[in-house]
DNA sequence: GATATCAGATTGTCTGACATAGATCAATCG
DNA sequence: CGATTGATCTATGTCAGACAATCTGATATC
């Protein structure tokens, strides 16, 4: 292996990853970054964990305390970790040796909350169109477990918000394209912390709970074009709220 | 310019009258970057100017160089800005006061090269979509002019890539909403980034070409359907390639 | 048992210094 | 005269040490 004159442990001699290779790895926090992807899976950290304080990186892996908080800044605007002062640093998303985290953003005007949904329509329908052909039964099954809760839920008047997520969660999960549910999901985290949560009022209306069932029900049963339509009137409904709310 | 006092705008808040106004303690170097958005807006700078220097921006704002440093990481990372030694910072995507920049990512897994276009492909087609229902007189026009230079440049033998991504900006542009073009953009770049330049192959075969051409004449005549459809076409014959090159 | 307090741990910030790469410009040589 | 080379300046990259602010957990107290 490369075991040359290296003071500093593995940071020169970053692994060649199998076809994916993370980037052009020439800057000192970039290295860092992939040294510290390798320790977290060597050290088999998930989402909640704690790493390790910036004083020990800094030792461990003998570059600089800047260095270090630079890199992990790095990984702080982009959500990966979470940093809070006297607490430590934690992981906030999964991670692993073959995985690249790719940083993309939204530039968002003030005007574009329905810009916002207007691109989540055609990735929410690919995933209920690829749902509804690929799903096995088991995602199937708690398909309609969930609409089930959902509508029980809201007849009973109590908080469906959770699983609703879960609902359209175990959709994105069966469509078998695991970025639909990533990019689905951050525009979601979009949606609520940039709009619903300093507006304060949810823009989720009710009149779509029953849009659900029908939807669970088509899809379940593999009826790919009426899925499609329904979760085409779940998401203009949603426009319509939007609407509504701007115009007051 | 007026006086320095003035530039040194509310980020301490003046040590000696210090009140108990923060309840929510906003990280320095989050109100560094509010700050610097103001900066950026009020001195008209735009792509591809560059920022003041780190110690400028330290003394001018009254903070230290770390703090600086770690708020520029953060534009850094999010593709705001690009930093060079020696060279400076400079802006890499328009910035003002009225604009959010969301910060996504996406988790890439060494398989995950049909999934980027799994993704990618309803954001086309719906931009497709929309573009043939919504593009102004001009922007036909242009659509029908780059795909005719599209067809000359590869009939001729030449390079057509920056034609085609004219071409594609256009219906971008023409569909109404810009985060179509964002996001298609940025996954785009994704594709170059992560798996063309690495494997050194393009990977957009030219079988797609006089499809193109197809697309572009019914989107022009307002032939959605079509349009649609010669869209998705030229969207699987990507995936096709890249079943090639998987193969070999 | 519940609360208050204290010590340790950890990130946030500042300061100062040096290293390194790009940019600029003058001097030199063909 | 033009082009290359070299020196110098500028700005970011990195390091080290220090203190502040805050959270965590254990201890002490009622």
């Amino acid at each position: 292996m490369s075991n040359a004159k290296s003071t500093c442990i593995e940071l020169n001699g970053g692994p060649p990853a199998a076809l994916l290779r993370p980037i052009r790895s020439q800057t000192l926090d970039r290295r860092v970054l992939d040294a510290l992807i390798v320790m977290i899976e060597k050290a088999g950290l998930t989402v909640g964990d704690r790493l390790p304080a910036e004083n020990e990186l800094s030792n461990q892996l003998g570059v600089g305390r800047s260095t270090i908080r630079e890199a992990l800044k790095a990984w702080q605007s982009m959500g990966i970790v979470t940093r809070n002062k006297g607490a430590g640093t934690v992981l906030a998303v999964e991670i692993s040796a073959n995985s690249v985290h790719v940083p993309i953003t939204l530039k968002l005007e003030a005007e574009s909350l329905l810009r916002t949904n207007g691109v989540r329509r055609p990735l929410e329908i690919e995933a209920v169109r690829l749902a509804a052909m690929n799903a096995t039964d088991l995602q199937r099954q708690s398909i309609l477990d969930y609409a089930d809760r959902l509508l029980g839920e809201h007849a009973a008047g109590r908080n469906w918000r959770k699983t609703d997520r879960l609902f359209h969660a175990t959709i994105h999960d069966a469509c078998g394209n695991p970025l639909f549910g990533q990019l689905i999901g951050q525009i979601h985290r979009v949606f609520h912390d940039i709009y619903e949560e300093p507006l304060g009022t949810p823009l989720l209306g009710e009149s779509s709970i029953t849009l659900h069932g029908k939807l669970a029900e088509a899809l379940v049963a593999g009826n790919v074009a009426t899925a499609v339509q329904y979760m085409l009137e779940i998401s203009c409904i949603v426009d319509e709220e939007v609407r509504k709310h701007i115009d007051e």
